[in-house]
DNA sequence: CCTCCTCGTGGAATCGATTACACGGAGGAT
DNA sequence: ATCCTCCGTGTAATCGATTCCACGAGGAGG
């Protein structure tokens, strides 16, 4: 491949001449610029991002490392993420944690070893040595989602609790009054702070979140099918149940389905994350929606600007309800389950 | 950031000596091991990989173009061509080419750039110069689901005519006769063998494909709600659907649901690419599905084979039929539509 | 005792760019 | 005519690693 030696012999001039041509520098004569372009077209020279990386200081790349990549809600984020930095110029390195700790370090580790510029985290747990070390390192950084309290990094995110407090009055409005949730990692803010909004908008009614009604997570479908069959084989099962992301709604509703309910008939569903297959599932899911594409984006402005050695704000965006089929009858105002509820096969 | 040479300081060795000692080569004594050792953890160093890339001229990054992040299919083979190569000791650097062959473009110039290793490529295109010159430069290259006949580069991808074979023969059990596609671009291989394989399934059965069957989609849901209301809208419109990806036949779920129709008893409706999300819609959607971790593990492979100067072989996966009930009553065995099956309470 | 290996190590070139500094020539001011 | 600027260009240092080559010490063999 052709290196900027070549072009400079083929345009008859030295390196550095050609360099400064190629970065559009001042002082560099029409004909010299000429002869330069000439060259580069004839040789089909592309310059060496890694060397030039090498000599700067600077990749030009951003690290972004996801809680999981399967999950649309963060597909989408990653997305918005690439489009944004793309516009300022920026590449973007993906990496999976898969809500693994471990993982999530390996990518950090790797990301740093590849001197990315900044680093965009939704971080899986309370904080992997590696992250922190980076994060002490000064290197630049943004938290997107979740963050790590106590750590001075900006934090975009958006917060859900006005939105679950509507999401209450609509599960109340409708009747329901045993409420349980299906929590995210205890590790995770977004998996706390969930549950605390949703006893919250509970308290607001009286209604109290026993321990029963918590089911442990961990934001992927599998623990939502399991802690949904724990709630169903309860004495007094919930008549609605809150899963903290939409993965786990997706096995919640494999659990009840695979014991032959119906949703809401017999139980009600919502979800946190609203994705475009809700529209199409049976019922429709009733989910908070976050402002994905507009979280992606301040992040990254964020991000840069932290690059750029400004301060680089916190945003916190609202969230919110979308009310679909899966909680009730919309209108009626009644309990969709005011019989015994029928847990057995037709 | 600690370089080798404060570590070649902190060690009392020279650089030569630590860059020996860091990459397990034989000849360093035990000593100096132990010495490097230690330096390198007081000073918490980590190789600059940029510049190991410079001077050895591999990046051990592997450069993955995909056409569409957000469709769940590509997602799942981004995550397996992820995993294989993080296995294999190389990292992933992902660009979402959207269907617009400009991007596409885009992120293979960044790419390239970047001096990756190798190239896995689903063309969005016909090929578009910059990907033509990679190839003819000798990139490694491997192209994955798509791919663009007439170049010389191994291709990765699944086998959907036996599927696409049965997916009819079940279709014409339930009675269907007028079926009806949405394609794919014309300018994929995806997007043209999808209709000629439904053409000559139906031929098998004496059927024609009319060209007011066959909807011109681009791969993106709009284009299956457009399509899909051109379908509605004929004289005599088709009994059966076929969607060429699942974002079309998520876009055809949108234009019969707003039409008040009902799937199957209306209209029925399949897909290509299976998802974890079809179990869940209103009704559950049959669909080929490919043998999607496969193929990313087997591109993968063949690439680090490129790369490492083998020849690096083309594999072709079968897909195959999943059948749900998008089509008609499975088992019946007669049309969907002469009496109105009811599928609301048991 | 001398020669010849082997082993561990260091010096220095190298990868492909950027950029500080030096330098020669042209043109303006005095 | 002399001096000073400014402009365009080239030389060479530099970034952080890898690796070829040389070198000194020490042991084996003659």
């Amino acid at each position: 491949m052709a290196s900027i030696k070549d072009v400079a012999a083929e345009a008859g001039l030295s390196v550095a001449t050609v360099s400064r041509a190629l970065n559009g520098h001042p002082s560099v004569s029409e004909d010299a610029r000429r002869r330069v372009s000439a060259a580069v077209e004839a040789l089909g020279y592309r310059p060496n991002a890694v060397a030039r990386s090498l000599r700067t200081d600077e990749t030009r790349t951003l690290g972004l490392v996801i809680s999981d990549v399967m999950n649309p809600y963060f597909t989408e984020l990653a997305r918005s993420v690439e489009e944004e930095a793309r516009a300022l110029g920026y590449s973007v390195i993906i990496g999976n944690a898969d809500e693994r700790p471990g993982l999530q370090d390996h990518h950090v580790t790797t990301l740093l070893d590849r001197r990315i510029d900044g680093l965009l985290v939704s971080p899986t747990d309370g904080g992997s040595p590696g992250m922190l070390g980076a994060a002490r390192a000064g290197t630049p950084m943004v938290f997107v989602d979740r963050w790590i309290p106590g750590v001075d990094v900006p934090v975009v995110r958006s917060d859900g609790r006005a939105a679950v407090r509507d999401l209450v009055a609509h599960l109340h409005g409708l009747g329901h009054r045993r409420l349980a949730i299906i929590a995210g990692p205890a590790a995770t803010t977004t998996g706390r702070e969930r549950v605390d909004a949703f006893r919250e908008a509970l308290a607001a009614y009286g209604l109290e979140l026993p321990d029963a009604y918590i089911g442990q997570g961990d934001f992927q479908a599998g623990s939502g099918r399991r802690v949904t069959e724990g709630f169903l084989d309860l004495p007094v099962p919930p008549e609605a149940v809150f899963a903290a992301d939409n993965l786990m709604a997706l096995g919640a509703l494999d659990a009840i389905r695979a014991r032959g309910l119906r949703v809401p008939d017999d139980i009600a569903l919502a979800a946190f994350d609203d994705i475009p297959w809700f529209v199409h599932t049976d019922p429709p899911v009733t989910a908070i929606a976050q402002p994905t594409r507009d979280l992606g984006r301040a992040a990254v402005r964020a991000l840069v600007d932290r690059i750029a050695g400004r301060p680089g704000a916190s945003v916190t965006l609202p969230a919110r309800l979308v009310v679909r089929r899966s909680c009730g009858e919309p209108g009626t105002g009644r309990p969709p389950s005011p019989s015994p509820v029928r847990r057995s096969t037709p």
